[in-house]
DNA sequence: CTGGCCATCGCAATCGTTTGCGGTGTTAAT
DNA sequence: ATTAACACCGCAAACGATTGCGATGGCCAG
């Protein structure tokens, strides 16, 4: 007999409410008492057997402890998010996508932040590992990612979030960058532009070349002027790059009317470097941003922007790891979510 | 003797290598390996028989299993972060604070958005300790919270982050609000303000009556006007209701040349309203908000706001709780971090 | 009446660690 | 020389769940 604990105390310390307490109490073994409470096994106990039990664990206020059911099944109920940086507006809506499904399936994430650092992502992966996570979300992919490939090979299972590799067969959700990019100068053309400019992003990401492909077939297509001049590179997907870039294009003389960023970070660049030159955006050159980050519509001037569901691309990712999870052996499927123009007051007609 | 693993194929499979590995490769029993390994145990174990098992540990690649760890020791290395929601931008940076120290330490945080809703947040928190967390770093304490009290009683380790909770020993650290707004009320009676305004927010939670306490007192110590009609009040901390008690005060014409708001979400929405209204700040009444969120710079006009250092308010927060699990006998300590104001463009001289 | 099938359930091993306890062998004290 | 003290290490029992396998009993068909 083990101790019991003192009555009337329910749950007075941890909550030591074992399966083997619901199994005396409902007088079976625990080894039935464990079917009965999975839903997988149910059928393998009799209809009356299961009843007894799930009311014992109701009235004790059973919790079956995870630890133990991981250590067995080495299952933790535990993914891995594996982000640059937290604090960069673009993610908070991401994880809480992600955690919103994740949560009704009893699943629970790891969040890490990398800072870009492959060193440190190493690192973390590894922990993260080591902790049993049964897949990764990954939002750190570059286009050539020995890491991931390697995790690949060792049948870890990921799926990329925002970001594709090259040439390779992994799962991603991401927002549809072409048509973004397109519905962006389609936009501006409509406006009057025929000289816009590109700030693409690293294009050592996917994101970046996506869009900056984009950009150019776009410009082709509606028929906007196809200067090389036009299209600068940012370093990173930052406000300081941005505003780097965009000094760097009004340096050379380029002259342009009107500019796509890479992404909304990039755009505040853009509103930077126009503070500190006296350019007054929409009049002198107009700007439009990508993922519609919060507060954008409280910016001077209001930032249009390519609105991307982000909550759903979280969701979405999440969804097609479990997918991943329970039936390892589908083949990898992809998302593609589309987007939306958001017009603000970064753009009008360029000046007569 | 169990099936070894294929030779050659380091880490081919999940990552098998188990302590018993590196007990068979150093020739010594499991249990003298784990105490080889274990810090604290090493003392009982020959200095040169460690030295084996570090080395058999280290060319094995041995990472211990945290999951069977924790079965054994109750021990989860894993604490719980309960926030209202994410996507407010106030939290990524406490977060990252969190993590760091977190992850410096071996653990990791599993966070959760409780929105603001009580019966959310009870079953969120029951699932955190289902999951054996081994503490817990609320962001979301009112001033009365019943669950966390009860939670307490359970010797549930708990600190509160921005919060304090009324009456009760309860580690906490918050920034220090008191003189934040007193440095707010300083410099726009020193612009030369006499009548400001307060938009305060939720009464029901510490931050938001430790603000205006600090509002009422400041604006005797500086010898502004002590009319209680500038005084209104927030529902919740959010840009609407921030709005709606910005027009209220307005609409009942109530006069004011400034406003000090509970924080900058607040201060957004008064921003909107001054948008509705075609008042223009700073010429017609200037703002000053509290927390000094990202971006806060971009707008326009730039908010001026009192900075919070957030990410050191994590980070201390995490601290603390892992002192507390340490050593569960010390008695609770607190912690006040100085704020600063930051000047930007929103608050100037009153009109003439 | 017997053998076989099926439904139901218990036994015990197992997951990878930690840890109380007891068993060595060595050294120092009497 | 006997023994106490000690350092070191192995044995085995945990931790709380899952699961292959075997045991039991009831039932039907032959």
């Amino acid at each position: 007999m083990r101790p019991k604990r003192p009555a009337g105390a329910p749950q007075a310390g941890a909550q030591p409410v074992t399966l083997r307490d619901v199994a005396e109490a409902a007088g079976v073994h625990t080894a039935t008492a464990s079917r009965a409470l999975n839903p997988k096994a149910q059928r393998m106990v009799n209809a009356e057997t299961v009843r007894r039990v799930v009311r014992a664990a109701e009235t004790l206020g059973y919790q079956p402890n995870p630890i133990a059911r991981g250590l067995k099944t080495s299952k933790s109920s535990t993914v891995g998010l594996v982000i640059p940086d937290l604090t960069n507006p673009l993610f908070p809506p991401i994880v809480r996508g992600i955690e919103n499904v994740l949560e009704s399936a009893g699943y629970s994430a790891l969040i890490v932040n990398t800072d870009n650092d492959p060193e440190r992502e190493r690192a973390l992966i590894d922990s993260l590992r080591s902790r049993q996570v049964e897949g990764l979300i990954v939002a750190t992919a570059r286009l050539e990612h020995p890491l991931l490939v390697q995790l690949q090979e060792q049948h870890v299972k990921i799926v990329l979030i925002n970001r594709r590799i090259e040439n390779l067969q992994m799962p991603f959700v991401v927002g549809d960058d072409a048509t973004g990019i397109a519905l962006a100068v389609k936009h501006l053309v409509d406006l009057g532009h025929t000289r816009v400019a590109h700030i693409a992003g690293p294009q050592t990401t996917s994101t970046g070349v996506d869009r900056s492909r984009a950009f150019r077939h776009a410009v082709r297509d509606y028929g906007a002027e196809e200067d090389p001049a036009l299209i600068v590179e940012c370093a990173h997907w930052s406000e300081g790059d941005g505003a780097a870039s965009m000094r760097r294009l009004l340096d050379r003389g380029t002259r342009c009317t009107a500019v796509v960023a890479g992404n909304d970070l990039i755009a505040l660049g853009c509103y930077d470097v126009f503070a500190e030159r006296n350019i007054s955006c929409p009049e002198d050159i107009s700007v439009v941003g990508f993922n519609d980050m919060p507060f954008l519509d409280k910016l001077r001037p209001p930032l249009t922007t390519v609105g991307v569901p982000h909550q759903e691309l979280g969701a979405e990712a999440a969804r097609m790891l479990l997918d991943c999870i329970d039936e390892p052996e589908r083949r990898p499927r992809s998302l593609l979510l589309p987007v939306t123009l958001i017009v603000r007051d970064s753009t009008a007609p360029p000046r007569a």
